[in-house]
This record gives structure tokens, C-alpha cells and sequence, in this order.
DNA sequence: ATAATATATTAACAGTGTTAATATTTCAAA
DNA sequence: TTTGAAATATTAACACTGTTAATATATTAT
């Protein structure tokens, strides 16, 4: 019985690490069952064996995505001091991680990864990823008395809604056309709310 | 040799008509080639005598669209006072707009409407469509002394991505879960960046 | 080795956009 | 008004999509 739970997790790891590779490179679009069956090296009908549906597959990526991406930005950072330069860092270390990864961009913002049992609670993880990671920053900011309470309740937003306006133009619709350019309007704003 | 002009442009007011009353009612997620012709009353191949491709159509719908939502602003906020007060109100029609009709906020922010001839223009559109209804308040703004032309070119941006983010986390991600909610927040955030 | 169970695969269905081949309608000339 | 040509509409088909049921193949226990 426990020989059982290695192997299915085995199989389903296939599964993923192909979805993953295929969102990795190609993006959203290119998704499809027989896609990533294929390249698992199964039948598309085996993915129904480890998966309720595709949508359950795709949730699993989204999760190590995050974990990823948590990383990533973590590993940028942590010699930057604290509060204000540290919420900076953060910020652009993860426009970096979707700007690399266009797909996950799509993956996590702009995808309707239909209802099903954990989405709600999934989704509020994406929308507070970010405000998850500038946590400790904020803190720090508001015991040094360079914020109120009050205004970081509403920058912490503010850099939300920010960094994800400014990613989806950039990604989806190549406004400005290039990272250079997107990264310097970026600083611009966050300059302006956090230089005071 | 004029009569098949009417006639032409007749048949594609059918096509476009159907297609947007599918993308106000059921969104973007129910567009298809033999929906939309059903509900104008012929057969799916037909349409491609009239359009390219679905694209082509589409692309005519948010042209309509974008137009509408112009009138909708407009008529929304030509009493209230100019400068500041005016930007909020559009603000406030803007999101208003897309919240009773999710279906084209998908269709301009978050559909892939992939490449064409005139894709690019018609995205920019989009883009800086809410800064153009914005404007002459902004104009207004800068010869009150209100704000610097420097801050206003940053503002301008800063507020197309709070209501763009805004919008997606709400339309899309269902956060907050009530509009109440989402409006309270946006305005927070607007009077954060504008009253000072 | 055989029977029972678990797993993998193929076939099929309903849906998508799009195109080529056909059917129908429109319309000018005889 | 009838005939022939051109324009327009429709059906059939193709290659995709996600998903399920029926079938084939391995694995395991007796």
C-alpha cells in the first residue's frame, strides 16, 4: 500500500514536470492533454488515471510555480536591507520571474482556471503572493516609522494592482515594447510611492 | 456596384450584432463560428465570406465596444466639476462600464487576440483609452497648479494600472468578492493618489 | 500457472476554427 | 421570360480540443 502511494506520486510527477516544461516554454496555448501525455511519455487517457480532470494537473503546476517563484525572488534579495530598498528588490526581482516566464504570467493572472474544490483559496494565494513576500519588509517600515499602519494598508495594494497592471500591458499586449522600458516606468511609480 | 457596399456592410453588422450580444450576455468564453452565426441567422461559413477570420470580427466588436464605453463615460460624468473630481468620476464610469459587462473586460485586457494587420494600433488604443478620457482633466489639473506635468505623466500611468489590476482581481479572481468592496478599495486608492 | 486486479491504450463523442466542394440564389442579356 | 453566368450560402470534411467507456495489457496474489 505504501509501494502504491510512491508510484502514483511518481506518475503524476511525470505529468507535471511535462505540463510544467510546456507552460515553461511555450506558454498557456500550447497546453493540451495530448501534449503533455506525450511528452510523459504515456497515453492521453492515462492522465485521467492520476488527474480528476486537466484543470486538477494545471493547479498542481500553479502550486509549484509559486513555490518557485518564491524562491526565486528570496534568493534575489535577502542581501538588500530591510524596509523600503528590500519592498523594491522584491518588486522587481518578480517582474523578473513572470517576464522570464510569460506563460506563468498567463498561468497565474490571466487564465479562468475554472471552478473546482481548492480554486477559491488557490487564487487568494496568487492575488496575495506578492504582499506575502514585501511582509517583512512592511513590518520593518512600519516599526521605523516610515509608514503608517493605514498607508501601507492601501500601498500594499497600490504595488499589487501596480505590478500587475504594468506586467499584464507588458506580457499581453507589449506596452511598452521593451523590458527596459517596462522596468524604468516600473521603478517610476514605485519611486513615487514609496520616496517620500 | 454601391448597393453590394450596403449590402456587405449590412451582413456584417449581423455578424458583428449577434457576436456582441453573445460577448455582453455569456463573454468571450462563449464566442464561437457556429454561435455567432446561428444567432444572425446563417450558416457558420458563411461568415467567412464577410470576415477572415473570427479575429477580424472580434476586432470590430471592440472597436464598438471601445466606442460605447466612450458615450457610457461621457455621459456619466459631464456635470461634475473638472480636474480632480472629474478623473474620479471617470474612474468610477470606467470600471462601472466593464463590471456590468465582464465579458468585454476579458476581451480587451485579457484575450490573446493574436496578431493581425492592424492588432497593435488597436491594442494601444485600449491601452491608453481611460488616459485619453482622463485628458483634458489632466490638462485641466496641470494649469490649476494641481499637480506638476511630471507627477501627472507618472499619475497617468499609475492610475491605468490600479483600475486595470483592480479590474482583474476583481472580475477575474473574484477579490474582493462583493463591487461595494471593489469600490471602496479603488477609491481609497485614488484619493491616496490624487487628494494631497 | 492461473485468476483477479490494477493500469494503460484505443475508439468514440461533442465541441472548436477553417477550407474546399457543392448547392442555391441573384441578376443581366437574349 | 428564359437562359447562363456570377455571387453568395451551405454542407462535408479536416485537424484540433477535453473527456469517457470499452478494451487490451501488466501486475500481483493465490
Amino acid at each position: 500500500m505504501e509501494r502504491k502511494e510512491v508510484q502514483t506520486r511518481r506518475m503524476k510527477g511525470y505529468f507535471i514536470q511535462a505540463a510544467k516544461e510546456i507552460l515553461r516554454g511555450e506558454g498557456f496555448r500550447s497546453i493540451s492533454v495530448r501534449n503533455i501525455a506525450d511528452r510523459a511519455g504515456y497515453s492521453y487517457a492515462t492522465l485521467y488515471n492520476y488527474f480528476k480532470d486537466l484543470q486538477a494537473l494545471i493547479f498542481d503546476c500553479v502550486s509549484d510555480f509559486q513555490d518557485e517563484c518564491t524562491l526565486f525572488v528570496s534568493g534575489k534579495v535577502q542581501k538588500t536591507q530591510q524596509g523600503v530598498p528590500r519592498i523594491k528588490a522584491i518588486v522587481r526581482a518578480y517582474m523578473q520571474y513572470f517576464v522570464q516566464y510569460p506563460g506563468i504570467f498567463e498561468l497565474f493572472f490571466i487564465e479562468k482556471l475554472s471552478d473546482s474544490g481548492s480554486r477559491q483559496s488557490l487564487m487568494e494565494l496568487i492575488a496575495t503572493h506578492l504582499d506575502q513576500l514585501c511582509s517583512d519588509a512592511w513590518d520593518f517600515c512600519v516599526q521605523e516609522n516610515r509608514f503608517s499602519r493605514e498607508d501601507v494598508g492601501i500601498l500594499r495594494i497600490q504595488i499589487r494592482n501596480m505590478v500587475t497592471g504594468q506586467l499584464l500591458f507588458y506580457i499581453h499586449r507589449r506596452t511598452p515594447e521593451s523590458y527596459q522600458e517596462c522596468v524604468e516606468v516600473m521603478e517610476k511609480q514605485i519611486n513615487y510611492l514609496l520616496d517620500n
